[in-house]
DNA sequence: GCCAGGATCGTC
DNA sequence: ACGATCCTGGCA
């Protein structure tokens, strides 16, 4: 059966913290080698403006970030501590610095334990730096769509980001969504 | 140029 | 609790 349709534009270019929670139950979508594999997002985390000092924006736009100040709905990919690639997709109108962290994925085709941990999930996927700039929005290697599948707002949890000490007091925001089953 | 530190993860 | 490993930003 065909794959669903990825989510346009529109849905990523309105505030971040509606569309982390929206997210929560999508399918991350990677064609790989002629397999599709799929994921449902199940953890994110969101990083808004420059004011957030948890955000790599907070240096303001340099040529690491300025695809956080582009277009909504492209993905922002980074390589973290050397060895593990993080996959975020950029939010809100163009200019205005923002993304949300995929963190979490539940097995779903081809993809066959919990990928639990934004460095997980690029390995599992194989999603390098050449995803950096990737647009969501079309049916392409890479995408996020939407099969259906309903997360009751009364079942996501907040609650503060994870591995952001270096933030201070933004530390403790509670912009990290997940939902129990 | 050089250096400190990091939106992580597996192992000790 | 710690090391792997390399990109980034800041400062000289």
């Amino acid at each position: 059966m065909p794959l669903p349709t990825p989510l346009p534009r529109n849905f990523y270019n309105r505030n971040t913290h509606v569309v982390a929670k929206d997210l929560l139950g999508k399918l991350l979508i990677r064609k790989k080698d002629g397999n599709n594999l799929i994921g449902r997002i199940c953890e994110v985390e969101c990083y808004v403006g420059e004011d957030d000092r948890a955000s790599h924006a907070s240096k303001g736009k340099t040529k690491r970030t300025e695809i956080m100040y582009g277009e909504a709905g492209h993905a922002y990919v980074y390589m973290i501590y050397g060895m593990y690639y993080c996959l975020n997709v950029v939010t809100e109108v163009e200019n205005f610095p923002a993304a949300i962290l995929i963190r979490a994925c539940e097995p779903v085709k081809n993809i066959f334990s919990k990928t639990n941990g934004p460095g997980k999930i690029c390995r599992e996927f194989s999603i390098d730096r050449t995803y950096n700039d990737h647009d969501l929005t079309t049916s392409s290697e890479l995408f996020i769509a939407d099969d259906g599948f309903k997360v009751l707002s009364n079942a996501i949890i907040a609650t503060p980001r994870i591995g952001v000490a270096y933030a201070k007091e933004d530390a403790l925001l509670p912009w990290r969504y997940l939902y129990s089953k």
